[in-house]
DNA sequence: TTCTACCGCAAGCTGAGGTT
DNA sequence: AACCTCAGCTTGCGGTAGAA
């Protein structure tokens, strides 16, 4: 299925009531979006603000064996300036001269976040690299895993950054059409990215409606 | 009461083997 | 080529039943 299944506003709605009711890691969320904000550009902190997120949220990944933070962190300083670009942008501003640079960003946080040790060194992850993009610029990189991007016709077994392309695209769409549904100061000034990320988890990930 | 063994599970990934 | 399904992987933790 690649066109996107846009729900009514009360379905929308109930769909991130739904995952605040059911899913309690959301503090984290908050934790780590803060410390980012507050360090942004010192990579090391940053660095570490995201492994709060990651080593919890994505907790059934990294339990074969952590990421190495010393890479984590070479990656943020080699595309701060990138990523302060992107940070500063909405996904509605999504062009087609954005995907080299995307692709590129992808890839290079795909071989840092990438298991460290241990009998599973050297295994990727696709949707940690997207919950770091995001966190990095909330507002542009959207959040998935397995069953979303599946749903939407972008599972990311080949040619994952080319796929998450192809999903922001179609998350594009997504914000387009749901702007005018929700008031974000209402939801602890969620950005309409990780409320979207709620919808689809507690519809496609879940099936708690 | 405390120790032990066992079960079930986790915002996942990979590969083989299928279909379209 | 793209896409899907599914078993198998692997670790640490909380819960539980039963033994010591």
């Amino acid at each position: 299925m690649n066109k996107v299944h846009i729900p009514t506003k009360e379905e929308f709605i109930k769909g991130i009531e739904e995952f605040e009711k059911h899913e309690n890691r959301d503090a984290m969320y908050k934790v780590a979006t803060f410390l980012i904000s507050h360090f942004w550009s010192k990579a090391s902190d940053m660095a570490d603000g995201l492994g709060v997120l990651l080593l919890t949220w994505n907790q059934a990944f990294y339990r074969y064996g952590n990421f190495d933070f010393d890479k984590l962190e070479e990656c943020i300083k080699n595309n701060l300036e990138k990523l302060k670009k992107f940070k500063s942008r909405d996904i509605t501003t999504l062009s087609k001269s954005d995907e080299p640079d995307m692709k590129s960003i992808f890839t290079e946080f795909m071989k840092s976040l990438q298991i460290a040790s241990g009998n599973m060194e050297g295994r990727k992850s696709p949707v940690a690299v997207a919950k770091a993009l995001h966190l990095l610029a909330p507002n542009f990189f959207p959040l998935w895993d397995v069953r979303i991007a599946k749903v939407y016709g972008c599972y990311y077994n080949n040619y994952p950054a080319e796929k998450y392309i192809r999903f922001m695209k179609l998350m594009k769409e997504f914000v387009e059409k749901v702007r005018g549904y929700v008031v974000l100061s209402n939801y602890q000034n969620k950005t309409l990215l990780k409320l979207i990320d709620e919808f689809n988890y507690s519809k496609y990930t879940k099936g708690w409606i």
